[in-house]
DNA sequence: AATGAATGAGGGTTCATTCAT
DNA sequence: TATGAATGAACCCTCATTCAT
């Protein structure tokens, strides 16, 4: 009757990016066992065996959300051709998050959300944040690096709260004042 | 049989009032009728005469935070003594927000959540925004203030997420940096 | 569509009878929101506005039962004919709870299995108790009140639990050997 | 990658006192297979290869339960030094059950709960009951037999359920005015 | 012989919302 | 105007049981 399907090993991570699709649709108080299930194409048994609290599916998504956009992060800094000013890597950064992977930007909004109220969260952030650091640290001095993450981190929520278009040029003019003189 | 008091005339706002405690401390999910009548000392019944719908009591939530949110920031900056560097006006809003009113930090977050998902939030926080704005082009140039504004957010949403203590020189530099000469 | 009804003054009273039919039919285990609603033809969110918890149900419903087999027990006591042997009350009773009223004792042995497990449903057989030992010392001596009512709890126990059948003579020969001398 | 313990002997019975164990905690309906199986040290899947269902595995607990509590009730009796009054053998039953064993005081009438609704666990009880009369009329007349371990039984249960300290003399007293003259 | 993976059927509880009063 | 009573829809989570290995 029901198609058994006994062994599925990546179940799980499917499953953490059905969560994360509910929550830039419906934020992280959307994650409910049965909208992720649906999402995932899983019975709802199958949810609370891989995850046996909505808290653990919720932070398991959310630690994923950070490495992935950890990593693009990263990688936009350390695939910059050499020669180029690293401050267009900064720039690029912005437009990324600001312009295309609108939902990533949902999805960390709602990170903030929860770590502003929860410590286990706040460390989470807290890494992914420190982690981003180290990375703009290769392009930059380290007193330098928490406000360009800073000014990134506000160019990018204030794009996606805005209903104005997206402007590059207002992104470039500010990061060049901010880091007048590349390292 | 007990007395009732008749005509309870600022019960809108005690609810309102109540109901960002609850947003602060449970999140804009947390909003329950129920939670919000407890915390605001007023029968269950009472809330859904105020506030027909739940989502119209959280919108009315949300509107008197950036009205109060907006008071606090454009006073900052109205009543610096002539002759200071209003760059120091920015530098103050960034710590008020950053060391005291942690609880309104919590609860703005909470409204950008809700703003990247949905239009009504999104125009809600863009008019703030653009008061924003206004009150610092009483200081600065009209095309640094969106960057300020960034800046700014940037830096009090992650000292409210990180562990570190919060550091006003850092931030210092980090908004002299930004607006090299004010205007 | 749905049938309204506004007010349903002993709606409480219901549910709390039907929950008790449903623990003489499937334990005090089997006493689910669900399945009590149903018993008693009120709607599932009817349940849990009227006893919050199950638990809560489950206390009311047994602080009935012990009300309303004392009365059973006190009436007998109380309703001897002047002149009658009141050793032949502590037989009636026996012999009422043993052949008659079975599902009561079913219930009993529910209460009790409670209450050596936790101190509130023991308090509340404590107190039963004792009010079964204030009716028993009408007709018997104070010391000899505890000792009768072990007695009867033993032979009720026993006579539902056994195969064989009910022997009022044997019950009757215990409670007079018991009582030689009723005071 | 641990090595495992191949054929584990007793596992069966470790399971079960596991279940009994389990019982005292939390009545019969709290056995589950999970409770069990942490409880017992043994995987879950365990569980269910030597009880194939939940019900053979309370089953089997109750009967190693019937089991264990008449061996101590006989012999209890069995070694009564000759010539001591056997009704002393009785008084000391009760108080054993009454002041210590209390866990088992809790399962046997966890058990009583089952019995008054289930044939099955009724003809445990039953086959139980008359091997402990069967002791009992050792040293008293056959008639007797029931009465007295009628008597016992609510001795012992009302010693549980009572707040107030086990007294021994009056059960000492409750006995000799039953069993008037020993046979 | 033994067990981890998997799932469907509830079960307790919360809650927005409706409505009679 | 104001509110207590009422309810149905979810939601989180537990669990017995099945089955492939």
């Amino acid at each position: 009757m029901v198609r058994v399907r006994r062994s599925d090993p990546d179940r799980r991570d499917r499953i953490l990016r059905a969560a994360l699709d509910v929550v830039a649709e419906h934020g992280a108080s959307g994650v409910t066992y049965r909208a992720v299930a649906e999402r995932a194409g899983v019975p709802l048994g199958s949810m609370t065996y891989h995850f046996p609290s909505r808290e653990e599916l919720v932070y398991a998504a959310f630690s994923l959300l950070a490495d992935t956009m950890h990593s693009r992060f990263d990688e936009i800094l350390a695939s910059l051709p050499p020669g180029t000013d690293p401050r267009e890597g900064v720039v690029q950064i912005v437009a990324t998050q600001g312009e295309g992977y609108a939902s990533e930007m949902v999805l960390s909004v709602e990170l903030y959300a929860l770590a502003v109220r929860d410590v286990r969260y706040r460390e989470l952030v807290q890494a992914w944040m420190l982690r981003s650091r180290r990375s703009l640290e290769r392009h930059f001095d380290a007193d330098l690096a928490p406000m360009i993450d800073a000014l990134q981190e506000g160019l990018v929520l204030h794009s996606h709260i805005s209903t104005e278009p997206f402007d590059v040029a207002r992104v470039r003019q500010a990061v060049y004042r901010l880091i007048a003189d590349p390292a």
